[in-house]
RNA sequence: GGGCGAAUAGCUCAGCCGGGAGAGCACCUGCUUUACACGCAGGGGGUCACAGGUUCGAGCCCUGUUUCGCCCA
């Protein structure tokens, strides 16, 4: 079978792109819903990743997360379906393209919005996909003949309808209101995509002289440049200091503009002087105050972040030039009291880091109290579920305090608002077809010129891209989706605005469980950043190590919502885990002859199964028992660690070496069949239970391993099968392991070379010694002995030989002229210690009346036969120590 | 200011329903044992941040404190 010429090293290169391919092929990812009601449906949205990007290793967390839950669920026979797709970015790719465009000397206004537009598609056609070719690379196994683009006809045909419900239930309205404005990206942002930061920066106390020229009121702000936009002074109602100033008017500095001063019950009394100076255009809290006492609103500073004709003759300054200029002019005028060095947050753009303004402009908005609501209640009734689950209260704290949300944009990518306004009776409506005229008088209209923020046609895509509001068999199967799996990052973003999306128009969740992860983070705990180069890119790792290593090594040492430190000691720790895999199974195919996989994979009844081949198999079961339950609990990292201790420290460690032994004896031939089955069996469980994580290795081998069926991947799950698990068996082997341990430990401690071989008495009654006997050669092989000797506990202890105890049980091992009588009851002493501290502290407990009394009675018991152990073991070596004194 | 998380071996992290403190890496000692040196065998190393409390029993539950990180205002 030409077995024997595989190389001593997995690598990862010769098989991943090869097994895609057949994956690809083989149509495997591809699902159809399933109609039948009974069968479980598992269905999951990839969170479309945006175009412009590439893939980062965050991405990479998420996908093997999604790919560990979809493949693992296929296998175990549910209709299962991964839906990938991608995300049009509004603000991030008409950057890109504008970034471009500049490149050839162009400007949006030089090659007009249909021109823009399309550029912009072609800018997508050309790297929109990339991602996706990326996505492949991490063996990701979504139906991609189902990939949704968020600017597909059909995921567009959803917004449009969207926005005309909720525009014809008034829960779209626009207004003048308070929005955040980056100057940079010439938009509107919503709430949560600005970012706020401490800054170190001044308060500046300012002197606004009183009209009846009986003083002056000082306010302090961190922006002197907005005062030029003031048009009143605020005061606590409460505030005695104030009391007589309330009703009064000030002269504006440098603006001569009379304002007055009016009592707010919000206008905290403790910060700074305890009157603040409004400015309605350019504070949100002032914007509010302005409105409660009918202030009106100047607008200082422009869309382009400069000031404006308002600002008299700063006109054109930028913000920062006008607050020094202002500065420096109230200094001269004597009514600058004084400058403070103060700290505090101010709001960034999350896309570009520009320093955001807020502004008053005419904006799109979504009223967010109604259809926050029955979101809150979802997530309350345990309808939808957080893991882990501390994720609803920051939900909930978010969503009950929600504001309404800005959903437009002024840019030109992205899903044009649906909204045309007449240039004859000025009649405005939405519409989920282009107007052409007035639907009043037939007038001529215009559509609105902004787009819809990127997150409202996200919010839809549990179900947009399963092609509502028609009815299709995929909704009616798979909606709501089973689980969504992203980071901690997006949950008011994309998440909570999903879920009362799909409660408004399915009038359903759009999935039951949220499972959230974290943050990948640099060895150091810092943010990973492309742009200061710390980022490591997934693909290197890919390229040098393989995809399943790098699966792996995001996957332990890990847990749902934890951030994770990338070290790349623990990528080699999984690509030796790779290796090893790989090596067991050449010495599995090395030796299995003529072996043929059993119908079924059904061992075969007739097979002489030794205690050695009953534990592996009890605990294979076992094992598959855990990790199914740690999968379904979303506990992958448990699950993974799990499958790596199963693999490496009971099938490689222990089952191999005892099977050696058989397999290498030529006149055994039973022997030999029941190792090669049991071989091959533990090893084509272990490879399923292990293929959600490690895709690629799992399928190479399997492919090369005696089996029935295409692919590894739609192999049934080896579910725990009761009839093999063995409780008797474990615990006669764990002593075998204990022994052999034991044995190991002495020779070490002599220093006995591992080629050296050595006689064995054991000395042993009853059970123990019928389990010793009938494992002599497996003994015999592990512990490197030469002869075995089985003798009752009560036969006469030997001279010259080295002693260790196990319960149960003693041995003694005969070597002769390496023992030094006081060095071996040094030995035996230390030993000793170690085994009166823990009896000691097992006594103290027993002794303890109360926990006999109060404790489970299987605790207590536990406690007792611990100690019969270790009292057991203590006077074997009490005896050896005596005798060897003597 | 409010909320959340973290604090366990030198490092990075697990630790379920409260019941004998674990892993990987690092370290020490051996080893060309015909799957693997990306390996094998053996070993050392912990006041579970601190202080109280509940309990027969606390790394785990409760209260408070300290340090670090994140989110919200």
């Amino acid at each position: 079978m030409g077995r024997t010429d595989i190389p001593t090293t997995y690598d990862p290169k010769q098989m991943e792109e090869r097994i895609y391919q057949f994956w690809l092929d083989g149509g495997y990812f591809h699902a159809e819903p399933d109609p039948n009601p009974d069968r479980e449906h598992f269905v999951i949205m990839m969170p479309p990743p945006n175009i412009t990007g590439t893939l980062h290793i965050g991405h990479a967390l998420d996908s093997a997360i999604q790919d560990i839950l979809i493949r693992s669920k296929r296998m175990q026979g549910a209709n299962t379906c991964w839906m990938p797709g991608t995300d049009h970015a509004s603000i991030a790719t008409e950057a890109k393209v504008v970034a471009s465009l500049a490149k050839q000397g162009l400007t949006k206004a030089d090659v007009g919005r249909d021109g823009f537009l399309k550029i912009a598609w072609e800018w997508k056609e050309k790297h929109g996909g990339e991602i996706v070719e990326q996505q492949k690379k991490l063996g990701a196994s979504c139906d991609w003949e189902r990939a949704r683009f968020t600017m597909d006809p059909v995921c567009s045909r959803a917004v449009r309808e969207v926005f005309v419900r909720l525009f014809e239930k008034g829960l779209i309205y626009r207004g003048d209101r308070m929005v955040n404005w980056c100057t940079n990206c010439g938009t509107s942002l919503s709430d949560v995509e600005v970012e706020h930061e401490d800054e170190e920066s001044a308060l500046w106390y300012l002197r606004y002289p009183l009209t009846d020229g009986t003083g002056h009121v000082t306010v302090a702000t961190t922006r002197p440049e907005t005062m030029l936009g003031d048009t009143g002074v605020a005061v606590n109602p409460d505030d005695p200091r104030y009391a007589a100033l309330v009703g009064k008017t000030l002269m504006l500095p440098i603006m001569n503009r009379e304002i007055p001063v009016v009592a707010d019950e919000h206008v905290d009394p403790t910060f700074g002087t305890g009157a603040v100076k409004v400015t309605p255009a350019h504070d949100p809290n002032d914007f509010e105050i302005g409105h409660r006492h009918g202030l009106e609103s100047v607008c200082v500073i422009g869309p382009d972040g400069r000031m404006t004709e308002q600002a008299g003759e700063y006109a054109g300054q930028t913000r920062e030039e006008c607050r020094r200029a202002v500065a420096d002019r109230f200094e001269l005028a004597g009514l600058l009291e004084r400058v403070e060095k103060y700290t505090h947050a101010v709001g960034h753009c999350q896309r570009c880091g520009t320093l955001v303004e807020p502004l008053v402009s005419l904006q799109w908005f979504v009223k967010m109290e109604p259809l926050a609501k029955p979101a809150i209640e979802a997530v309350k009734n345990g309808n939808i579920r957080f893991v882990p689950e501390r994720f609803t209260k920051t939900y909930l704290n978010w969503m009950e305090n929600v504001r309404d949300w800005c959903i437009s944009r002024q840019l030109w990518w992205g899903h044009r608002i649906p909204v045309w306004y007449c240039d004859n009776c000025g009649h405005m409506f939405a519409s989920r077809e282009d107007a052409t005229a007035c639907p009043k008088c037939g007038g001529r209209v215009e559509q609105d010129p902004g787009v819809l923020d990127t997150w409202f046609s996200s919010a839809l895509w549990t179900f947009s891209t399963m092609g509502w509001p028609d009815e299709t068999p995929e909704l009616a199967a798979w909606h709501p989706t089973s689980v969504l799996v992203t980071g901690y990052d997006i949950i008011f973003f994309w998440v909570a605005r999903m879920i009362f999306t799909a409660l408004e128009f399915m009038g359903e969740k759009p999935f039951s469980d949220v499972l959230l992860h974290g943050l990948i983070r640099n060895a150091d705990g810092s943010k990973m950043s492309r742009s200061k180069g710390t980022g490591v890119n997934p693909l290197e790792i890919i390229g040098e190590y393989g995809s399943d290593t790098l699966r792996f090594t995001l996957i332990t040492g890990n847990t749902p919502g934890n951030d994770i430190r990338w070290r790349p000691e623990k990528v080699e720790a999984s690509r030796n885990f790779c290796n090893k895999i790989w090596n067991a199974s050449r010495f599995v195919m090395m030796n299995l002859g003529d072996f043929e996989a059993p119908a079924g994979g059904r061992l075969p009844s007739d097979l002489e199964l030794t205690l050695a081949d009953r534990w592996i198999l009890s605990r294979l079961n076992r094992t598959a028992d855990q990790i199914t339950q740690q999968l379904a609990r979303y506990d992958l990292g448990e699950a993974a660690r799990t499958i790596y201790d199963f693999i490496w420290g009971e099938y490689c460690d222990w089952y191999i070496e005892i099977a050696k032994r058989r397999l290498y004896d030529e006149t055994d031939a039973p022997g030999r069949r029941a190792a090669r089955h049991v071989l091959w069996k533990v090893l084509d469980g272990a490879l399923k239970l292990l293929h959600p994580f490690m895709p690629f290795i799992t399928e190479g081998i399997w492919q090369h391993l005696p089996h029935e069926g295409d692919s590894i991947m739609t192999q049934a799950w080896p579910h725990v099968d009761e009839a093999w698990l063995d409780s008797g068996a474990e615990a006669e082997m764990a002593m075998i392991m204990e022994t052999v341990r034991a044995i190991r430990n002495v020779r070490a401690e002599f220093e006995v070379a591992p080629s050296r071989k050595v006689d064995a008495i054991f000395h042993a009654d009853g059970a123990v010694a019928a389990t010793l006997d009938r494992n002599a050669d497996v003994l015999t092989h592990l512990a490197g002995l030469a002869g075995v000797k089985m003798e009752s506990a009560a036969a006469p202890k030997p001279e010259k030989a080295a002693a260790a105890v196990a319960p149960g049980l003693e041995v003694y091992l005969p070597l002769a002229g390496m023992i030094d009588i006081g060095k071996e009851i040094e030995r035996l002493r230390r030993e000793l210690d170690g085994l009166q501290a823990e009896a000691a502290k097992v006594r103290a407990k027993l002794g303890n009346e109360s926990f006999v009394a109060k404790a489970p009675p299987q605790v207590v018991q536990k406690q007792r036969d611990r100690l019969a152990d270790l009292e057991d073991q203590l006077t074997k070596v009490q005896v050896r120590v005596a005798q060897l004194e003597s």
